[in-house]
DNA sequence: CTGAAAGCGCTTACAG
DNA sequence: CTGAAAGCGCTTACAG
C-alpha cells in the first residue's frame, strides 16, 4: 500500500509539527514562507495525499454528493438516456468543485442510512413524490437537497422543475394547430404532483381552449420506456380510426411507440403524428426525427449541482430556491398536418 | 444535525463499553445474548448508523468503488447510452454488496489523487490504453482494478473484453455474405490495442478470406458519437458509387450515419447497408432497426463488479483473470442484399 | 511563527 | 463475557 504516507511522515521529515503541515496544506494559520515551501516540497516528493476519511471525521462533511434516482424495475436504474445526460451534467459541474458524485438507485423502501454513514454533503434527487415515505425520510436526513422534476409544493425546498404544464400545453397546441382533433396521450404513471400530471394538465388546457373534448380512453398509462411505448402501439391498433396524433410524455416512449406503430403497419407521420418530450440527443437523428418538447438536460444537471453546492457552502443564498425552467417546442418530422 | 449519535452514546445508554457496542455491531467477539439485544434495541431506537469515515480511517478501505470513464470532450463524459447501460449494471451489482459507486470522468492528465484520498477499494476502468500515462498512474495506485474494453497484453490484470476481432469479422462476413464488395468502416480512433483496432482487424480478416481488397479510403475515422456518424455521411456522398455498405464500430455512430445519409438522399438499407456495434437498447427499435454486433452491456457491468469485489475480498481467486466475452450478430433491417 | 494536545468515531488486541 | 486503552490521520483552539 502506498497510502502509508501521512501527515506525520511529512512532519518528521520536514522537522516541523503536524499542526504546521496541516496549516500548510490548508493555507491556514501563519507559517513562514520558508516552512511553507519546505513542507510543500516534501509533500510533492512523497506523493502525499490527505486522507478524506480523517478529514471527514473531523469536519463531518465529505465532499461527496449523490444523485438519487428512483428505480423503475427492481434494483435497476431506469433504462433511459435521459439519466445519463443528467448525470453527465452533474459530474461535469461537480468536478469543478472537487466534489465527487455517487450514483444511487432507490426504491420506496430505501432508508438512506448510507447518507449518514458517509456524511454525504448533499443530494440531488430526481422525481420523488411529496406524499411518499421516501420523501419524508429524505427530509428527516436534514441535509442539503435539490429536487429535480418533483414539483414540491413547499417553496422552502430547493428545486428545479420544468414548466411541465406549459410543455404539455405547447405540444398539444402544436398538434391542434396541425388540425388534429383526437389526440392521444402516452404517459408514465399519472400521479398527482408528478411531471406527467402537469404535462397532462397542459394537454387538457390546450384541448379545452380549442373546445376539443378529452376522454380517459385517450390516455395510455404505461411504463415510460421504449418497451412501454412499443406495447401501447399494439393496443392502439383498434383506436386507429379515431386517433390521429399521440403526445408521448417522454422521448423514449415515443421511440418505442413509433416503432410499434410501424410494426402494425402504421407509419409516422403519414398515419399518425407523434410528439415526444425531453429532446434526448437521439431524437433529432431518428427517422423521422422527433417533434418534441425540448429541455437541456445536461445543463439542468449542471444547474442542480451549482444550486446544491451553493446551499452546502452557504453561498448564493439570496437566489431563489425554486427554479422553473422554460420549455420550447422543437418541430421536426414526426408531426404533420392531419390528413383525416 | 442528526449524526450526533455515536457509538459512545449507545454505550452510555446501554451501560456497556464502546468496545462491546462495536462488537455487537460487527457480530464479533463474544457478547452475551442479553447484551446483544439490549444494545441492538438502543441502536434501533437512536437510529444509530456507524460512521464510514471512522471505519475507513481504521480499515483503510471504504466500500466505495469508482467507474472510470475517459472523457471525450473536455471535462464531459461521453454522450453514449452505452455508458449508462454499463453503469446501470455496475450499480445493480454493487448494491447487492453494500458498496457504493462513484462516477468519474478522466482525461489524460488525471492524477487519480482522489483514489488515495478516498481510499477507494477498487476501480472499474473503461477503455484505457496500455501505453498511456494514465494507465501507468493507475497501476502505481496499487489498488484492485478491473479493466473493461482495454485489451491489456499482460495476463496478470483483471480484465473483461469483448471478442472484438470476432465482432469485426462477423459483421463484415455478414455484409460479404449479402454480396457487398466495397465495405466502408466507420470507426473511432484506430489506436493499436483499442477495441476499434481489433474490430478493424476482424474486418480485414474477413475481407482477406474473401479475396476482397481493403483500402485506407474505406476507413472513416471519426468521433464515436451520433454527430460523428452524421458528419461522415456528408463525406460519403462522393464515395457513393463505390461503397455499398458501412460497418460502424458503434451503434451511436451508425445512428448518426443513417440519418446523415438520409439527409443527403441516401436511404438505408435500399442504397446502403449499415451494420452497427454494441446493440444498445435503442437499436432494435429504430427504423430501420439496426443490424449490429450484440453485447450484453448491463451484464458486462455486473460481471465487472463481481470480478472487482472478488479481487477486493480475496474470494474467487481461482477464476481466471481475463474474461473474453463472445459476440453475436443481430441481423435486423439495416442490412440487405447488395443491389449494385 | 510554531508545537503539544485533545478529539472526531471507530476497531482491535489485550486484560481481566 | 466485558472494558480500558491505543491508535487510524487529520484539524483546531490554545500556548508560547
Amino acid at each position: 500500500m502506498h497510502n502509508k504516507v501521512s501527515i506525520k511522515d511529512i512532519a518528521r521529515i520536514a522537522n516541523v509539527s503536524i499542526a504546521t503541515v496541516s496549516n500548510v496544506i490548508n493555507g491556514k494559520g501563519r507559517v513562514s514562507p520558508k516552512t511553507v515551501s519546505k513542507v510543500n516540497k516534501i509533500i510533492q516528493d512523497m506523493h502525499f495525499v490527505p486522507s478524506a476519511s480523517a478529514r471527514s471525521l473531523k469536519d463531518m462533511n465529505s465532499h461527496l454528493i449523490a444523485v438519487v434516482v428512483p428505480f423503475l424495475e427492481k434494483g435497476m436504474l431506469q433504462d433511459n438516456p435521459f439519466y445519463w445526460e443528467l448525470v453527465r451534467g452533474v459530474e461535469s459541474g461537480a468536478r469543478h468543485h472537487e466534489v465527487q458524485v455517487i450514483l444511487l438507485g432507490i426504491d420506496e423502501n430505501e432508508d438512506f442510512s448510507f447518507v449518514k454513514q458517509r456524511h454525504l454533503d448533499g443530494l440531488i434527487v430526481v422525481g420523488v413524490f411529496e406524499h411518499t415515505l421516501a420523501f419524508q425520510k429524505l427530509l428527516d436526513l436534514g441535509i442539503p437537497c435539490v429536487f429535480l422534476d418533483s414539483h414540491l409544493s413547499n417553496p422552502d425546498f430547493h428545486q428545479i422543475d420544468l414548466d411541465d404544464e406549459a410543455g404539455g400545453y405547447l405540444g398539444t397546441r402544436h398538434l391542434i394547430g396541425l388540425g388534429h382533433k383526437v389526440i392521444g396521450v402516452l404517459t408514465g404513471k399519472l400521479e398527482e404532483g408528478g411531471v406527467n400530471y402537469y404535462r397532462h394538465q397542459g394537454y387538457l388546457r390546450a384541448l379545452r381552449e380549442s373546445g376539443i373534448e378529452a376522454g380517459p380512453e385517450l390516455v395510455f398509462e404505461e411504463a415510460p420506456s421504449i418497451r412501454g411505448g412499443y406495447q401501447v402501439a399494439q393496443r392502439l391498433g383498434s383506436y386507429k380510426p379515431k386517433i390521429s396524433a399521440i403526445f408521448a410524455f417522454s422521448d423514449v416512449s415515443a421511440i418505442g411507440l413509433i416503432r410499434g406503430l410501424h410494426d402494425i403497419g402504421l407509419s409516422v407521420p403519414a398515419d399518425l403524428s407523434v410528439v415526444g418530450f425531453d429532446d434526448i440527443n437521439y431524437s433529432a437523428y431518428m427517422i423521422p426525427s422527433l417533434t418534441t418538447i425540448r429541455q437541456d438536460i445536461v445543463s439542468k444537471g449542471q444547474i442542480a449541482v451549482k444550486m446544491l453546492l451553493d446551499q452546502i457552502n452557504g453561498t448564493g443564498l439570496t437566489d431563489k430556491k425554486s427554479v422553473k425552467i422554460p420549455v420550447s417546442l422543437s418541430v421536426r418530422q414526426s408531426s404533420i398536418v392531419n390528413m383525416i
